[in-house]
DNA sequence: CTCCTGTTCTTACAATTGTAATACATATAT
DNA sequence: ATATATGTATTACAATTGTAAGAACAGGAG
């Protein structure tokens, strides 16, 4: 918990099928990226290798293959980007991030209720 | 517009300095940020070059001194960034983010009011 | 006119990242 | 036993980034 690792944007993606799938081999986290990036075999076994030597997942041997599970949880690593972007960009604030979202963006229906719904609930629990 | 340059962190705290207080020379930009940083000015220095590098800002000499603006509007940037984060973690979902905040972080009341006003006007507005 | 000092310009260098290619090892088929 | 195929390990290499140091140049002091 303490320190979660450093993952690239690359890695993150492959961290995203550790997420979905683990535990899951090397062919089966390749297919899964094929279909939606456009990635060489060769670089997603780079950067399974590489969140391994970050610690951000690891692998069992079954005979020859490797099957690998993640090591850290995505709603922690989920939290530390939070964090982050909302320091680098917004003072931390969500409502400063939501206010700038809303206001230069086209905020969809869909989206709009969502959140309406969100904050009545909150509102509701708390009183 | 069309294809504002990649900034770079600590870019990016240069151009928050140019945003803020353009048309600013290297000293006193060099100035604000030793303020909140522990750069060195040759950091600083090589930084204001890069982003002169990549059209995000530009100077106009003073005599042996440089003056900074920024091209680039610091409202593009940062929607450029909002999408660029909502779609790496949150399949472009502004309420994904915000139900994952709420969950994960404790979110202030603040924050919570603050929300709470943005959306009534966004709603009498549109009604 | 010359030197100092403050500015800018050039160069540096390691870590991370994207993106693989090539080499090596081993299980399986023959 | 050996060749083949299929996995894994090693190596590569340029771009970006963080983080500066050192060189060069120009304006003001004397």
């Amino acid at each position: 918990m303490s320190h979660l690792p450093q993952i690239s944007e690359a890695e993150f993606e492959v961290m995203k099928v550790l997420w979905g799938y683990a535990p899951i081999n090397t062919n089966e986290v390749t297919e899964k990226l094929i279909q939606t990036t456009d990635w060489n075999p060769k670089t997603i076994h780079t950067l399974l290798k590489r969140l391994v030597q970050k610690g951000a997942a690891t692998y069992t041997k079954e005979s020859r293959v490797f099957i690998y599970t993640p090591l850290i949880k995505e709603e922690d690593y989920l939290e530390k980007e939070n964090s982050h972007f909302l320091n680098r960009f917004y003072h931390g604030s969500i409502s400063g991030m939501v206010t700038n979202y809303m206001n230069s963006n086209h905020i969809s229906d869909g989206d709009l209720d969502e959140l309406k719904k969100l904050l009545f609930k909150e509102h509701h629990e708390e009183s």
